[in-house]
Parts: structure tokens; sequence; C-alpha cells
DNA sequence: TGTTTTTGAAAGAAAATGATTGACTTTCGG
DNA sequence: CCGAAAGTCAATCATTTTCTTTCAAAAACA
């Protein structure tokens, strides 16, 4: 088995459970505990694991941002019925705005009308769009490297030359009280912004994100329309009297 | 078995394997270990793939293969001549631009100063310059679905946000009296204006673009330096009185 | 025919691996 | 709290595998 393989592996675990301990790694691969020992070492000094005492865990702190890789594996199915129930919402002719993030990269797969136009701030949606034939515009602006987001002053000023039908974001929390909030701060003032733009928002979210808050706050409740996988019990009503919340089920 | 059919059989491979080691590929192409490296290496060189110890293993960049790959390794050569120069020209704590293009895209790879700022308005090299850890920014705009380049009224509203040390073009026709042209209107009004905000422009193009004249104009030559690898006899006159030219040799 | 390109083989360099050693951590019973 | 047992760790070494370089034979080409 090669290096790389193995270091995929490893990898996939990690994204899995969450901590993994060298004698499993040791059994899948078929690999003394000496090269998973360097294996370990690696990762870590590449950021992509933090060793412990007899394995090794995700880094993922509180204070840290889910990078994209990590992101897309987890809630994979339910971000995908919501994404299909968001890329339904867009109609011919619709000028849309489509939010970096993963759950919003979703919709593009999705999108089946032919006559619209997309800006985004989203590096990575780029080539799924243009793979559509979809006229895709950017807002340009700094690259923020974890996420691949376009943010700042650039981003703003670019976003600045587009109105909207409809824009789609992604968000971190959503609380009665605090809004819609985000853990990058130019990123919130990017969603904001682009909100502001649009007739119509849309907030794309499972539901682990209900009750959260974030570091940055993006927007109150009732300026954007949310679309969830599920609402747990009793919290409806704190909720639906400041917005309108959009269930997706299977 | 002929070269090009055992380098089809191991990008298929690679395409549904991820990754493949050496000894398989021997197997089944029924060649010899040294002519399988020599395979790989050539692939690597031109893009396809990654060599790992043991093998070979598919490249992840989704944004750095589309179109770009229809590169003759010849001139894939002098290309990156003229880029490796053309990057020893950043210094430390310069704010470049570099235009999108494959051209310009090689000399990301030239690029060992740490402390710069990078403005660019080609989205495939993004993803390269983020892996150096260099700051970069994009200019945003009209996503030209053949090349990837930003272009139109955003694109150029972006750029004017920033002003640089040193900008970086490819173009497609030099010509003493018409000047410096390329086929698509939008992407030349880009590169003008690149130029007009840069304190130094340079213009990247192998010899054969020389004498050529295409249906845009950017600029007049005196206004960017040339980066070439050779000039065709007797023609020298007829550029030097206008403009610089550095010629760049092996 | 002579020239260039491609191929396979061989030698030494480099990298990856597994086992071993002694030091360090954790656990748990007293 | 202590100390012993069990588990884990970094460092090192010998072995194996893989890599690069070089060279000459074979093949393709003019």
């Amino acid at each position: 088995m090669l290096t790389p393989e193995r270091h995929r592996i490893i990898l996939q675990l990690l994204k899995e459970k969450g901590i993994i301990k060298i004698q499993e790694i040791m059994e899948l691969t078929n690999t003394s505990e000496s090269t998973i020992r360097r294996d370990l070492s690696q990762l870590e000094k590449q950021k992509f694991l933090k060793r412990i005492h007899g394995g090794a865990s995700r880094l993922q702190g509180k204070l840290q941002e889910p990078s994209m890789v990590e992101k897309s594996a987890k809630n994979l199915q339910e971000k995908r019925m919501i994404a299909k129930y968001a890329a339904s919402l867009v109609e011919e002719g619709d000028c849309i705005y489509l939010d970096a993030g993963s759950t919003i990269f979703e919709m593009i797969e999705f999108l089946h009308v032919t006559d619209i136009v997309v800006v985004t701030n989203g590096l990575m949606h780029v080539p799924s769009l243009l793979n559509k034939d979809i006229p895709t515009y950017t807002i340009g602006g700094f690259v923020k490297p974890k996420t691949n987001a376009f943010v700042g002053r650039g981003a703003l000023a670019g976003l600045e030359l587009y109105r909207f039908d409809k824009c789609f974001l992604g968000v971190n929390g959503i609380h009665p009280q605090f809004g819609f909030t985000t853990p990058d701060q130019e990123e919130a003032s990017v969603k904001h912004k682009a909100i502001s733009l649009a007739r119509e928002a849309y907030v794309l979210a499972d539901s682990t994100k209900f009750s959260e808050i974030s570091f940055a706050k993006i927007s109150d409740l009732h300026e954007a329309t949310i679309i969830t996988n599920e609402l747990a019990d009793g919290i409806e009503k704190q909720y639906l009297t400041r917005t309108t919340i959009k269930v997706v089920t299977a």
C-alpha cells in the first residue's frame, strides 16, 4: 500500500469517527506501528490532524471553521435534500446569487433551468456552473484560503454592481434573538450585502444550525426565508413568529 | 505498444482507481519499469497526474486541469523558461497582477518570494497561488467560459480598486505598428487597464507571437517590456526602437 | 546508410518500512 | 498519594523497495 493511500484512509477514518487509535489503522492497512506513527507525524505537520496519546484526533476546535472538505462529507444527504428544494425555487429568467459553501454548492447540480444568470462569491462553484453552461459572474475580492470565498472590500464593491431576484446563503448559526451568524466577520459582511441586494433571500441550513450562535451577525431572521430539513420539537414557536421556514422532507 | 497508447491506459486507470502502482502498469502494458517511469514523468510535467513514491495519483485540483491541458510539451518548455525569468523579476513586497492564460500560469510555480500580494483575473491561477500561501485577490466579473478569465464591466471595476508594482500579461499578437493584440475585445480591455495601473508592465510571449496581429488592440509596444525566448533574424530593429525586449535563453 | 528516438538494464542514491531499544504516560490497585 | 504494570512514544538501525542516472541495444525515421 502506497503512502498517500494510507494517508487518505487515515483522514477518511478521522472524518467519520473524530478520533482513531493507532491499533485500528494498523489492522486496516496491514502495516506496522512505526509506519502509522510516521504517517500521523506527517499529517500533523501538514495540519490535517492532531496527534494524541494512542492515536489522532480531528482538529476542529469550536473556534475553527471546519474546512470545505470536512464539511462536505458530513450530513451530505440532508444537505442535498435542502439544496434540491432550493434549486427548484429558481425560475427561468432569474438572476440569482449563490453564496460560497458546500450546501449551496450542492444546489448547482439541481439547477435545471437554462435561462438564468448566476453571481457567486464561491470560487469552487464556478467550474460546476460553467459545466452546466450557466452564465457566471464572480464578485471578486480577497480569496479566503480556507473556504475559497471572495471577501473584503473588493467583494463588497463587486456585489454592488448587481441586483438579484433571489439569493441563497449558508450560515453557521440561527437564533431567534441574535439572527443569522457566521464565524468570519468578512464573510458576514458579504452575506449581509447580498441579502440587501436581493428581492428574495433564502438561508439553507440543516437542523443543527438552529439555536447556534456564531461570532459575526449577518442579519435578523426576518430578512430571509429558512430552508431546512427538520425542526427540533418545541422550538417552532420561537422562530415562526419571526420568519418563514420551509421544512423539506424526504 | 506505442507511447500514446500507454499514456491513455495510465490515465484511464488513474481515473478509475485514483492511485496506481508502477507494478500494476508494468503488468498491464508488458513494458519495463524504466519505460513506465518515463511515462509518469512526462505525464506529470504536463499536469495530468502526480507522481508518488511507488506509482502515481490523480491530482485533485478540479480547477487546474480542464481546457488548459492542450499544450504541446515542446511549447511548454519555452513557456516555462519565459515564465521562470518573469517570476524572478518579482521582488519581496511587490503587489503584482497576473493575467489569465497558461504562460502566466507557469510563473506561479517559480514565485519564490514570500511577502507579495497577487491580483489576478485568472480563475485557474487561484488554487495554485493559495497552495503557495500567497495572499490572492481576484478582480471579479463575468467568467469567460473558454479561458476562465474574468472580463467585462465587473472586471474593470474590480481592477480599479488596485494599483500594481508590476503586471504580467499574455498576448496573441505583437506588431511594431499595431502593438499588442488579442482575439477577445473584452479581454483586451482588461489587459489595457491592467497595464495602466502598473508601474512596470511585462508581456510574456514566445517567438511565434511576433509579427502576428489579432483582432483587439491592447496597447502600443512601448507600454510594456516584452519577455520572449528568441527573436527571428532581422526583425530586431523594427521592435527595439519601440520597446524593450528581454530574450531568455536556456 | 546515418541519425534520432525509444527502450530495457544496471548501479548507486534515496525513501519507506518494520523491529528494537529505552524513556515516557497512563492506569489502577493499594 | 505512591508505585508497579501496561501501554505508548521517539529514536535508531538494517532491510527492502523505489528512484534517478547512465549507457548501450533496439526501433523508428529520414
